[in-house]
DNA sequence: AGGCTTGGATTACAAGTGTAATAATGACTA
DNA sequence: TAGTCATTATTACACTTGTAATCCAAGCCT
C-alpha cells in the first residue's frame, strides 16, 4: 500500500512531469528540460525543487556538490491519487458521472474509443 | 459560448453543490444543507458565500432584507472547466490515458460498464 | 590569495484558501 | 424606546502557492 502522496502543487507538477522523465536530475539540468515549456526563472524552479524536497515529494542526492533530484514517488500513483480527490470533489465521488459526461462531449478518435472497448471487454469477461 | 468559469476552491464546491441542487437559498438555509455534510461554523459558510460573490460565481438577492444565493454558472459547466483543465495538468490534456488508466483500475459496476459500453457505441455510429 | 562564478540557503511578498471572530445595523420585543 | 437578536459587513490570521531576489559558501581562474 502507497503512503498518502502529499499535494502537488500546479506549478510543482510541471516540475515532476521533467522529474518523472529522467531522474535524478540537477536542478539545471530540470531547468533546461522546461525551456520552452514553462516560463519561469531558474531561481523559480529552484524553490519548487525545495518545496517538493520539504514535501517529501522529490528526494535529493546530495553525494555530489551539485545535487540531483529524484520523485519519490510513481507518477502513475500520484495521478491516480489527484484523479481520486478530483473526482470526489467534483463529480461525488462517482467515476462514471465523469466517465459518462466527458465520453459524450469528447472528442475521442475512432482508434481512442476502440482502445476503450477493448478494456470493457477485457473487464467484463474477467 | 460560455466566458470563463472563475476558480472554484476545494470548500466553495461544496458550497455551490448546495446551491446547485436548489436554490436561491439564504444562508442559513445553505448551513442547514451542510448538516452533516461539512463541519464548518456557519461564520465559515458565510465567509465562503461572499467570496463565490465577489468572484461572480455566485449571484445575490437584495431584494429582502435576508439575502439569497444563486449559482451564476451551470453545474455541468464548472464540472467541464474543471476537469479541462484537471487533465490538461495531469494528464497532459488527452482524456484517453486517463480514462484508460481509471477504467483499468476503478471498480465500474456491470451496469456502469453496460453503460459506457452503448455510448461508445452510439459515438461510434454517429 | 583575492575575485568571480555558480550552486545552495534563506528571505520576500502578494494572492488565494481555510477557517473563523468581531463590529455594525436593522427588526422585533418588552 | 432601549435592549436583544439575527443578518450583513468587516477584519483576522496562518498556510499554500506563484514567482522570484538576495545572501552565503565553495571552487575556479588569474
Amino acid at each position: 500500500m502507497s503512503k498518502n502522496v502529499p499535494n502537488i502543487s500546479e506549478s510543482e507538477w510541471e516540475i515532476m512531469k521533467v522529474l518523472w522523465d529522467n531522474s535524478p536530475r540537477t536542478a539545471n539540468e530540470v531547468v533546461s528540460s522546461l525551456q520552452g515549456k514553462a516560463d519561469w526563472k531558474p531561481k523559480t524552479i529552484r524553490t519548487l525543487l525545495d518545496r517538493l524536497t520539504k514535501k517529501k515529494v522529490v528526494g535529493v542526492n546530495k553525494e555530489q556538490r551539485i545535487y540531483t533530484f529524484y520523485p519519490l514517488y510513481a507518477e502513475e500513483e500520484c495521478q491516480r491519487a489527484e484523479t481520486r480527490s478530483f473526482i470526489d470533489r467534483i463529480y461525488g465521488g462517482t467515476m462514471k458521472s465523469m466517465l459518462v459526461q466527458f465520453m459524450e462531449e469528447e472528442t475521442l478518435s475512432e482508434e481512442d474509443m476502440e482502445e476503450l472497448r477493448q478494456i470493457l471487454d477485457k473487464k467484463t469477461s474477467e
